[in-house]
DNA sequence: TATGAATGAGGTTTCATTCAT
DNA sequence: GATGAATGAAACCTCATTCAT
């Protein structure tokens, strides 16, 4: 009796109701994550996904409207986890250095804690590239960080968009390049990527020599 | 007598039919580098390429067994057309900045000369990254090109694992962010990437201000 | 609160929707054996198959996964229905008649049951010749069983093999001749083979007299 | 010169053109007879026929126009093998044994002689049965000439309808049973058919027995 | 007439999504 | 809300047949 009372006047969000469906959808956007790194968008199923959980199909669509709805709710929620920090440090950084380690990062580190073991397995190619959900988070806010800390002067004044695809590819790549060694080790690659685009390969050369 | 005779026993690649027949690979291929560029691999069916040409559908079947079998075809065909020549000229380099723009320009104009036009049109997002074949062909062989240039002096004693990824994600982010500008440019998106790995940013501000 | 439980947790085959299950298994293999009936097995679809019954075509597929499948499911169906009877009736058999006729009986008596109106219909030929399920089942045990009877004296040192083959032959026959008249008569069509196996054409003459 | 002129002068059937046809129509009729023994009529493709066959798959459609009319020219091809034998010595037969065995080893013979090392290759079952066009030549006739016989007195009052069934089943069933031994031999194999259905069980081991 | 590529109907199967329980 | 079977559009692919050479 006083459960049922308390189903009914307590706020959403609160009780064992609210505490399983927040339980679920975390199954389920965790085994996205998983299934969409491993297969990619395009070959990933919406079975797939939901037998990397022990839900049913139909349990998938009370809490998603598609495969393409959960693939933005991945990518949105990376987001909120990256781009705030993101944001806000590129915005303090008082030099190009400071810029862009801020950038690479939080990006590594968060690439090797979610990503550990998801080994690659597509059937076309081995280098087969599909932009996770972290990559796409905070593509446009690194443009207009660009935009601005060139009008701050810690760029030069640099194509802005190639600089932007420059950090993107460069980021891209690098991480999966990590994931590919044995103890993927995220200071090491910023500290790389960031010396390469600051100082071009000599630059880099010599950071690699002293950090290593 | 003899007329009829060959005409019996014409070889293969000689004659109507064959030139037909050509034609109509040629058509499946192009169609398939449209469709793979624009939808990306895994979204990409069968029916797409065959509906993107004035064939049947059984014909694909014809000339290929699989939407794997394209796709290798594709990667295979770019690699004889562009692999030869950007070997050589690594090999030839005799300064890092040499090595790099050979890599760049000829990918560069590749992707001009055969993306033009193709809009990227995915339904999850706008950057969907997928590798085309074109990105594939050679990957392997940069990884080797770099190593025997870093041999050679030609660069610092550079993580070449890293710095070949570098070059690819700049590489293919930038081909991209090229192909969106109304009249793609490959010299001086040649020349910025250059520039960038080569000196870092001061260097590639420079070049962008000398070149543009 | 036991009432959601069992909700929940109700075992399967018991509520209304193992109910449903259990008769859209009964659809498909009905359909099925009236198809393989009606085309054999060879020009048989797996869309034939759905398309006699008022499911939708991918249903199919959530019961069985092929043609071959579903004609096994079928095969083994019938062993289950009537290969125990045969086998104990053969088993207990103390003369050659009662052999023949527990045989030939039981067999007869299901294809009337079963293939009732189930008129052939192929399109290359009328007397197309396709072993049902029903014929298959048991055409080893049947072998043994002979064996068996020559062993315990029933049957004359005879060719165990070409018997069989014999009395296969006969039974296939025969249920389809019946199955053409306009009144199957299980019991005349069980009495006609087994006078004519057990004494030829005389004998056989005789029991039509006796029993028509 | 003279070539052109017996070419445009021949009878059609004559000269090397006709022959040349003759050996095309012989080459797919016998490829069909293996392919359709191997695989069945259903599971059988114009294309495996072709296959079977140096020729081109155009080919096939200038000597018949589809599969259903191979098959029938196979069918009427052993008619008129073995048919008009076969009615003109059931007509001559003076006993029941003389007709039975006059129909069971010319039929039994052919088989042996043509589908020597024809392993059935069938996927769903070792005894899936398919109407050969052998078994289905005289059929009808088989029929007409029992009736026939039941008129002379050769055979006594039977169900005319239910004995050709029996004669056909024994001989098709027979027929396999004999071509899975190691060296099939029509003679003994006839033998058996005819004591079996002359004399039932009891006459098949005598002369058995005999013959062995 | 022989060839063999093109055709397209139709087969098998998968899968996102719906819906009765 | 959870379930999982049903749905049917649409994918992949085969194959009998046609037709230009």
């Amino acid at each position: 009796m006083e459960a049922r009372l308390r189903r009914l006047t307590a706020p959403p969000g609160v009780g064992k109701r609210a505490a399983v469906k927040e339980q679920n959808r975390r199954l389920i956007l965790d085994a996205a994550r998983r299934v969409f790194a491993e297969l990619g968008y395009g070959a990933a199923t919406v079975r797939d996904i939901i037998r990397a959980t022990p839900l049913a199909s139909g349990t998938f669509y009370n809490y998603f409207r598609s495969k393409e709805q959960i693939f933005e709710a991945l990518r949105d929620e990376t987001a909120l986890q990256l781009r705030p920090g993101l944001h806000e440090a590129r915005l303090k950084a008082e030099s190009a250095e400071a810029f862009l380690s801020a950038t690479f990062g939080p990006c590594f580190a968060h690439v090797a804690a979610n990503h550990a073991g998801a080994l690659v397995k597509r059937p076309q190619a081995l280098h087969i590239r599909v932009d996770t959900p972290e990559v796409l988070a905070g593509f446009e806010e690194l443009y207009n960080d660009v935009v601005a800390a060139i009008g701050r002067g810690l760029f030069p004044n640099i194509d802005a968009e190639y600089l932007t695809a420059a950090i993107v590819g460069i980021g891209f790549e690098l991480a999966e390049a990590m994931q590919k060694r044995e103890t993927p080790n995220p200071e090491d690659t910023t500290r790389f990527a960031t010396q390469l685009l600051l100082a071009g390969i000599a630059g880099a050369a010599c950071s690699q020599e002293g950090g290593g």
